[in-house]
DNA sequence: CCTATACATTGATGATTGTCAATGGGTAAG
DNA sequence: CTTACCCATTGACAATCATCAATGTATAGG
């Protein structure tokens, strides 16, 4: 195995994609591992983060989000919560607006579970 | 930046976390994704994931997963139906048992959706 | 054949969840 | 102080889902 392809097993499995799925789970901590997940498994979520991950400024406010997701603002501030309670985003009051971010690292733990 | 950082940046966002989210999704791309994650976000379907996953074998019987998952056997085949229809396992028929075994490509699609 | 075993399917039920209308809590403008 | 605006919270409802008992299908053994 030449340098190239040593650095690459190594970067891959350590830094990128370490292993928690190949182990059994207990069933402890599979319901913690799987309500982490439900978060990101729903559209208007998905959405939602897609919108925040993609934002030039890195931020986005809710009134800008409303109307793209099409749903209703109640539901959107309803998933905005469930996001931010997850970890994976957070809100920052200014003035009467409300700008939401994403944390990368809470993605990264999730993608790592998958492994 | 040196060769190392490059080729770590290189594979890391290359081969091993392709970025999915990183433009806003649709309605029906997001609709698409939550399905296919929502396969993953359970705590039964989790378990046996993982099961199959650490199995010595690479296959594990259904009889032998009854017993630890701790729900009925009907209800452990509803979600071994969900993990089949989600591609992420298959099961082979020998005699009076049925083998299931992990396939790890959409596992790693999954993964690389988070990005 | 008849029985036992392994797994899948069906039907029913309780729990969870996504949705919206209505309302509440703050903040800025007049 | 009053009004308008932004967002969060509450309550209600319909849809989805996880679960089990009962049943169906197929295979092996006697």
């Amino acid at each position: 195995m030449g340098k190239v392809e040593a650095m690459r097993t190594k970067l891959v499995l350590e830094e990128c994609c370490p292993a928690v799925l190949t182990a059994p789970l207990s069933e402890g901590r599979a319901q913690e591992l799987a309500a982490e997940l439900a978060a990101v498994a729903d559209p208007v979520r998905l959405r939602l983060l897609s919108m925040l991950v993609s934002a030039e400024s890195g931020e986005v406010c809710v009134c800008e989000m409303v109307e793209p997701i099409g749903r209703s603002q109640p539901t959107v501030s309803h998933h905005l919560k469930i996001l931010v309670d997850a970890g994976l985003i957070a809100g920052e009051k200014r003035g009467r607006w409300v700008w939401y971010r994403a944390l990368p690292d809470k993605m990264a733990y999730l993608r790592s579970v998958l492994a």
